[in-house]
DNA sequence: CACTAAAACGGAGGCGCCTCCGTTTATTAC
DNA sequence: GTAATAAACGGAGGCGCCTCCGTTTTAGTG
């Protein structure tokens, strides 16, 4: 099951064909600097920017992504497999309504950096509908997740469901973009815990 | 009531301040040019090219229009109002069922040229939500106009409104995007005004 | 008419976008 | 190992964006 010469599906490659070794390092590397240049900069940055940090000529650059949008679109989905990955860990490592609230201290967070790029990432959202879809199936999976564990557990109220928490992070979403927004936003994620708490069956099985 | 010295609203200018000789002629210029210019190479088609044919620096363009978007925007409505307007030409000149025929094919024609900027001008109407509903509404108008004179003159049946009409030409509009798309739309208007005119009171007081 | 202040002009310059293609590098075959 | 070839690299070059500021034009005043 490991590396195969003739493996016809292999571990790395997100769909068809195995990159040439340098290729696959060069890509990596850009979508790791442009994550960090669309974060300090916006999702305006400069190309040549991202390509002269990632240590490639532009040229590269845009053999692997045609369109800025391209790349934006890989970093983007990137980021969120990050954020729902991060449900399972946290979800090993704390106890079940503890896993629930970092996990949404955690999204809070993500959604601060991206609160500046509202207006371009709702168009690639408008634009590209499949990878609205994709993302926000997966990050409510990611939730549901938290929640279906935290409820079985005892350790939040059992009358919600993922669905009702995912209101109230939508709530949080569509908040003003106020320079409060994240400490108000990070309130918001405990004063919900609170409630989901209170009448919880006090015994954790775990 | 003609040009006062000291009229507090004058004629031509937009909304507040009267524009120097030379800053109206240009910017009139500009956006006659720009028109053209976006009608034959799209809406990305380059700023300096308008301005170059308009006879003026790019900077000047940039005054009047700090963004593509301002100067999309004034050639837009320019040319909706250009639409509307053109609906009382016709009643005028025309019976009250031909004018509306005519109007509807000059419909198709105009959106005959924004069908390959779908994408562009969709995400400029989302973005600038006054703009749709201030075009959007004065088209519904002007259509409202001469259906109505149509009905009260017997021309065409008195079973509609121009809400129905309005219905039909969307389903124009969001026909799939083909070559023949034109022509079939001419057609499609026209089969509308027979199934208009079935029935109508034969007898136009006009 | 001349004079002046304010308004408008316009294009040079700096930067980013993106393509194209000569050069380099990884891989495969021997 | 070497050779061959396909893949990938990278940056120069051409074009467009947009700002900035020295120059020109207009509208007012006497």
């Amino acid at each position: 099951m490991a590396a195969e010469p003739f493996a016809i599906v292999e571990e790395k490659a997100e769909e068809a064909k195995p990159l040439r070794a340098d290729a696959q390092r060069n890509r990596d590397r850009l979508v790791e600097v442009a994550a960090a240049v669309f974060a300090e900069r916006g999702i305006d940055a400069s190309l040549e920017e991202i390509a002269r940090r990632a240590g490639v000529g532009i040229g590269t650059l845009y053999r692997h992504f045609p369109t800025r949008e391209h790349l934006v679109e890989v970093v983007y989905r990137r980021e969120v497999e990050a954020l729902c990955a991060a449900a399972g860990e946290l979800a090993q490592k704390h106890p079940s309504d503890v896993a629930l609230e970092q996990w949404m201290q955690r999204f809070v967070d993500y959604i601060a950096t991206k609160r500046g790029l509202a207006t371009s990432l709702r168009i690639l959202l408008t634009t590209n509908s499949t990878l609205f879809s994709d993302t926000s199936g997966r990050v409510s999976q990611a939730l549901r997740q938290l929640v279906e564990a935290a409820v079985a557990e005892g350790t939040i109220r059992g009358d919600v469901d993922a669905s009702d928490v995912l209101h109230a992070l939508f709530g949080i979403y569509s908040a003003p973009d106020t320079p409060e927004w994240r400490d108000r936003s990070r309130r918001l994620v405990s004063l919900l815990m609170d409630g989901l708490r209170f009448g919880a069956a006090k015994s954790a099985r775990a």
